[in-house]
DNA sequence: CTGTTAGCGCATTCAA
DNA sequence: TTGAATGCGCTAACAG
């Protein structure tokens, strides 16, 4: 295996020196033509690479940038990555991918590790509920990187964020419930100290109100995303003595559950009970019963988010600014939720 | 946003050397006990943060590792990411993440910009067919960083390898179709100079002969691993004299064209034509009519693959030494095969 | 046990 | 336009 060649190598084949040869890789304007392109030339022939490690500790920018999600493999998050990393990549970054599995404790060990790598920025999707009264999150808003959220944020000062407009992915949602002839209408929602949650129970509750039905605080319940308890909470709400006919989850997953559950008993959906689920995560559109869901542009976000980054790490010299971009929701109607006389509403 | 202390800082506070600092913080033997606890304090009341940047220069490592995949939102590739992930951050390495798109050129682009980054080895699943001519990669084969296939490999010299066994996924899912009572068995294959496909071709193929049936080559057709091609080729399959029963597709993709368009033809799954996917994609086991399928344990994959890389990189001073890990794939049977009178097999 | 020195590879300032 | 010198932050060899 031989020795990389180094800008010193080339500059001794060259009789000059290694600055020149920098220079004239970096296309630095005071260099004559001639020498340039020998430069060039030469350093093809030798198999020269820039080793960027060195480049970045020169210039303190890595070309590096972390991206924080809960696990890469969900549809959601992988599909915001790809639209990081087609953004970035062709202006020469790079995407460090650290998982959480929503930790907290994990999500603020990889913000260090992610800092002491150098990256120049960090885009995450939150799994601290109250991730600003953590000293290790403190540390990393003190420092001149950009930090950027998206889908799972939180309000604070200076970070930016890319989400789409929940509430009314929510109030539509239900909304397109109330349309279908919904009357009585639960909604399974996940920790509110997520603003993506807290605005979607929010919508959903607006929903209700506008429409003149009675907003039912006992049909709100919090639980994870997961299959499983989808399943175990729509057990029991169908076990109420005045069970709900509707179903807004701000999650596919505890869509799915509260589908199968349904199922199981022998309700008919939408007929009895209308879905409608959140993420379009790909298996509801590929179900025999598909289900109604809010789709969230994720490749969108991801490129947007890359941009924003973008745009700070450029305008850096200024003033750290909060940038908020919101995405429009596309409510996607299903079979879970189309019922048969309103099959075109 | 104040300058990040550098070990020098915390040397001049302590009038003593960066040397010595930088021996205490790293557990080196040769300081006293005192002088060590002081560095470890000092440096923690100052915020001190290791550059792994300066680290990595000094060192010739990185402390990441690229991975390449065609691209990030398949749950296959995502899955692999997630085990790799999981296995090397406790090592401390960082995953840098690149998606080809199945392009050539691309990938040969990336591999040169992971190398420019200095990541200590690179994982890939691989989109170019004939990898090996190409020259940016027979330059990566001549560095000294490891560099592991999975999934999608070729076989070269000093490449480690982790795949499933795809010849005996294979040739299981043929079996279990000719058990089912499938005489005439349709094969979805792609291109197979990458050797998961030819090796998911072989397998079928012997499990036909093996069974005594006719095995005719004009059953088995290469395309590309999307629902509509899948569409496109079954709608020939069944427009054939004498059509195909069963069906085992490389790709749960193109598995799902098919049953769409058998079913949009009116006829029945499994009872006239039963299918067989490959990968064990989330949507396969979601669907009312639940797809059979081979599981291929990308999360075990990933981890598998990271895992080969740290022998590798652990036991660099011997020579180049090549390792195959061949995992094993686990059919699941599901409804898309299941036929009723067979129900237990 | 600690200090001194040097260098990883590059880009940039100051001279010439 | 080019060369010489310097430092990014850290570690390791060599002294002492």
């Amino acid at each position: 295996m031989p020795k990389k060649p180094t800008i010193y190598d080339i500059a001794e084949r060259l009789n000059i020196t290694a600055a020149t040869v920098s220079r004239a890789l970096n296309n630095n304007p005071k260099i004559s033509k001639p020498t340039r392109e020998l430069v060039i030339k030469t350093a093809a022939e030798m198999g020269y690479e820039q080793n960027k490690l060195a480049q970045a500790l020169k210039s303190g920018k890595s070309h590096n940038v972390g991206v924080i999600v809960p696990r890469i493999d969900n549809n959601f998050f992988a599909s915001v990555i790809r639209g990081i990393e087609e953004e970035l990549y062709p202006k020469g970054y790079h995407v460090i991918i650290c998982q959480t599995h929503n930790k907290e404790d994990l999500e603020i060990r990889n913000i260090n590790s992610l800092l002491n790598a150098q990256v120049d920025g960090i885009l995450m999707s939150i799994s601290n509920a109250k991730i600003e009264e953590k000293e290790g999150f403190k540390n990393l808003l003190k420092k001149s990187i950009p930090l950027i959220f998206f889908d799972r944020k939180r309000d604070i000062q200076d970070v930016s964020t890319v989400t789409i407009d929940d509430f009314r992915g929510a109030y539509e949602s239900t909304q397109h419930l109330i349309n279908q002839g919904c009357k009585r209408i639960a909604h399974l929602s996940n920790d509110r100290l997520f603003l993506i949650y807290k605005n979607r129970y929010l919508g959903y509750k607006q929903a209700i109100i506008d429409n003149g039905l009675e907003f039912d605080e006992n049909l709100v319940i919090e639980i994870e995303s997961k299959i499983s308890e989808g399943k175990r909470i729509t057990k029991e709400l169908l076990a109420l003595e005045n069970p709900a006919d509707g179903i807004f989850s701000s999650s596919d997953f505890t869509a799915l559950g509260a589908i199968e559950e349904i199922k199981s008993q022998g309700l008919k959906i939408p007929e009895n009970i209308a879905v409608v689920g959140f993420s379009n995560e790909p298996f509801t559109k590929f179900m025999e019963l598909s289900i109604t869901t809010v789709d969230q542009s994720p490749v969108e976000m991801g490129r947007i988010a890359a941009q924003v980054f973008l745009e700070e790490i450029t305008n850096s010299k200024k003033v750290k600014s909060k940038k908020e971009v919101i995405l429009s929701p596309e409510l996607i109607v299903r079979k879970s939720s189309m019922k048969l006389e309103n099959k075109f509403i």
